[in-house]
DNA sequence: CCTATTAGGTCC
DNA sequence: GACCTAATAGGT
């Protein structure tokens, strides 16, 4: 008898041995491979990971395989040893890891199977092949070994799987009485575009009916969940216009090639400044390496700028075959590209976010990071990884360029640039010859000020804009119409009962809203406190702005707002920078969101209205943040011909931050930045992990667990290297109904610290531990 | 003494 | 995650 090894991609996630059943010849079994296994009384998708395994031990009853789900194996060998990779720096099993690397349809047991054999073809679901009688299953055997079977896309089929989208802002022209509409609406907003299945089992059965009834009056989309994915067949047409590399670009661009076509691994950064031509190195690049017919992945931190790089693919390489892949698509899209990718017809160019670098792409010869320093590149939900990391592994392997590409690098990837580690290519000059704007700090009152967030000199800098006829954005990174609301009638404001953190007030929506967990709550209403009725706002955000800008501007000059909640609807976002491209309206107001990408040429204006936000948040890399926010945004202005002017409004203009904002001057900060964090021991000169211990605030000796848990880990990271500091209460101490505790670990290498973390979690009982390296966001 | 509830282990 | 079993508390 013959034995295999497979890894479940649901629950328990276990690696299992199976007998070989006899209802197919051995060689239809291939490594990588999905297969129905048998699991208890039911069955789950696995993978393959080995064949002729030996017996496992006494007392275990091995059953036979059920299926295989393909001909072909749908993982390659490079893609398991990813997988592996993953998994073991993790900590986590590898069908957890593969589970979160296969999108939804690919791990189900509803995927069905067509036989072709006399007659009419047959259809079975996977699942129930195995409750078939022994000769129904060897003849279906025999026509599967002969190629007379096809496996049909599971993911996307039937109601369950049907995308449901908001199709109008808040507030929705519903009756306040109709709760289970006004429940369905605000989900929608608090979570983007989800599945039937989702919002049902989230919001209960009077969900379905509903969104029955908003879908009937407009105001939600319901498409089918297995919609064609955005794949553009290598065109007819001739080749494309190549780009006329200006002579920096082309300086650049030469040992880039060399370097992507000479089959050796290696990472580069390129390091250039906003709008000194990035993207035509980028595709020129991704050119020569389709050319030498090896796959490029082109990934973008956000979805808006991966669609901005489609389009622009679009036009300048329509000759090769393009794919597009990020996490809003249906799961019909996402399945279709991972198998499209996997039968591997030919090499082509995939444009994405990060879960794009998980795509069965064959030793690709070039992977390149736009925005390379954005922290939109590590995933810290569910599967958690830095892109970062994961496309350094896939190009050692492959034997690819991995280009890191910033107008405002890493501080750790321009520092090991400047260690000589990685190759460093610059770009100093715009293309076209546009000067960087100039940047003027505007002092903001210490305190409280009445009235208008923007300070005189910025209004009136800002009239003038508008009455030349040019165009002008404002950044304040806060969303919402004002943070804090205070109660007239005890003097308390008004907190989220699961987080301990205000909320704040959105006044299209008509609530008050938690950022941090979702909870909303309708306003006006009494104060949970004392039933007063009357609050005091406090503060400012972009709705507010927005609001206070249309007042006093002259009329018809038109403001528009760009920020998580403008841009739910499916296609909003799109809307709103044509509408701004258009000069539908001369004033753009926004969040961090604006500061990327866009070119807008008449936009001669660039104001952070609040610039110290974020500057004092208890994160190492606050200043580096700021500092690439405020370039990135100042980037936006005098992009045209005329020139560009930029506004920083603080309330701390001694701080180091601005004097490199003000001239534009990233090797500054960088030297500046670099001697605090080697004086502090911060990265790069020590590696940083977050150990996340949390616990729900009924339970009682959670507080006893913690402290436990903390001696035993300061006592063990002696042993290890491992400086531990800590626990204490996380700078958001009261998170989703559970308290939660910090402990940051400093070490010279990661291993000591995974090591301690399977320590953490063997001593930690009910304590709920994660671990974080490098961690990206420290609230 | 019997049964409803729950905690813990296993699934190949 | 779902299901099964053993252990336990509460009720008759």
């Amino acid at each position: 008898m013959t034995f295999a090894r497979v890894v479940l991609l649901s629950p328990p996630f276990a690696e299992l041995t199976y007998a070989l059943p006899d209802h197919l010849p051995e060689d239809t079994w291939r490594i990588g491979q999905r297969v129905v296994a048998p699991l208890g009384r039911g069955s789950r998708v696995g993978v393959l990971l080995a064949v002729d395994e030996p017996a496992p031990g006494q007392g275990i009853t091995v059953k036979p395989l059920v299926w295989p789900l393909e001909h072909e194996p749908l993982l390659p060998p490079a893609h398991l040893d990813l997988a592996a990779q993953i998994a073991k720096r993790q900590g986590a099993g590898l069908g957890q890891i593969l589970a979160g690397i296969l999108p939804q349809g690919l791990r189900t047991t509803q995927a069905r199977i067509r036989f072709f054999g006399e007659g009419k073809p047959v259809e079975h679901r996977a699942g129930s092949l195995a409750g078939l009688p022994a000769e129904e299953r060897r003849e279906f055997g025999r026509l599967w070994a002969a190629g007379r079977a096809e496996v049909r896309a599971a993911g996307g089929a039937g109601p369950e799987a049907d995308l449901c989208a908001l199709a109008g802002d808040p507030p929705w022209p519903v009756r306040p009485a109709a709760h289970a509409q006004i429940a369905l609406l605000e989900y929608l907003l608090a979570h983007g575009a989800v599945t039937r299945g989702k919002l049902l089992a989230a919001l209960g059965p009077p969900a379905g009916r509903a969104l029955a009834l908003l879908s009937e009056r407009g105001l939600v989309t319901v498409r089918p969940g297995d919609e064609a994915p955005c794949a553009d067949p290598a065109g007819e047409c001739a080749a494309s216009p190549t780009f006329d590399l200006t002579p920096d670009q082309a300086a650049v661009f030469a040992p880039l090639r060399e370097a992507a076509l000479s089959g050796a691994a290696s990472t580069h950064l390129l390091f250039g400044i906003t709008g000194s031509g990035k993207t035509a190195i980028y595709l020129e690049l991704a050119r020569a390496v389709l050319a030498a017919g090896k796959p490029v992945m082109l990934l973008a931190p956000e979805v808006a700028l991966a669609l901005k790089l489609w389009k622009d693919a679009a036009t300048h390489l329509p000759e090769f075959r393009r794919h597009l892949f990020h996490g809003y698509q249906s799961a019909g899209a996402k399945e279709k590209t991972f198998r499209e990718l996997s039968e591997n017809l030919s090499a082509s160019l995939i444009i994405g976010t990060r879960s794009a670098l998980f795509l069965p792409v064959e030793r690709p010869g070039l992977i390149i990071l736009d925005e390379e320093h954005d922290a939109s590149f590590k995933q810290d939900e569910g599967l958690t990884y830095q892109a970062k990391e994961v496309a350094w592994y896939r190009a050692s392997r492959a034997g690819a360029l991995l280009l890191l590409g910033s107008a405002t690098p890493d501080v750790k990837s321009f520092h090991a640039a400047r260690e000589g580690r990685i190759p460093l290519h610059t770009l100093e000059h715009r293309v076209g010859g546009g000067t960087l704007p100039g940047v003027e700090l505007v002092q903001l009152p210490q305190g409280r000020v009445d009235g208008n967030l923007l300070a005189p000199r910025s209004l009136e800098a800002l009239a003038r804009v508008v009455e030349r006829g040019e165009q002008a954005v404002i950044l304040l990174n806060r969303r919402g119409w004002a943070p804090v609301m205070y109660c007239l009638g005890c003097g308390a404001t008004a907190k989220c009962p699961h987080c301990d953190i205000g909320l704040t007030y959105h006044k299209g929506r008509e609530r008050l809203v938690c950022h941090y967990c979702g909870f909303s709550t309708p306003f006006p209403s009494p104060c949970s406190a004392c039933g007063g009725l009357t609050f005091l706002p406090m503060g400012e955000g972009t709705e507010k702005l927005e609001e206070e800008l249309s007042g006093i501007l002259p009329a018809g000059t038109g403001v528009l707002r760009l920020d998580r909640d403008s841009t739910r609807r499916p296609g909003r976002m799109e809307e709103i920078l044509d509408a701004f491209a258009r000069k539908e309206a001369q004033v753009l107001v926004g969040t961090q969101m604006l500061s990327k990408g866009h070119h807008f040429p008449d936009v001669t204006l660039a104001v952070a209205a609040d610039a110290d936000l974020g500057l004092n948040l208890p994160d190492y890399r606050a200043a580096e943040r700021t500092f690439q926010l405020l370039l990135q945004s100042a980037g936006r202005a005098g992009r045209g011909t005329a020139p560009g002017r930029v506004f920083i409004q603080t309330r701390d203009p001694g701080h180091y931050c601005w004097e490199y904002v003000i001239r534009a001057d990233y090797a500054g900060f960088y030297e500046r930045e670099l001697e605090v964090r080697r004086r502090r021991r911060y990265p790069p000169f020590v590696r940083l992990g977050l150990l996340r211990v949390s616990f729900p605030v009924e339970e009682s000796g959670g507080f006893a667990a913690v402290d436990t848990l903390g001696a035993a880990l300061r006592q063990a990271g002696k042993d290890l290297g491992v400086t531990v500091l800590g626990p204490a209460p996380a700078p958001l101490p009261l998170l989703k109904g559970r308290r939660r505790f910090h402990c940051l670990l400093k070490a010279g290498d990661w291993q000591p610290m995974r090591d301690l973390y399977v320590l953490a979690r063997a001593r930690g009982g009910k304590l709920r531990i994660s671990l974080d390296l490098d961690p990206v966001n420290m609230l």
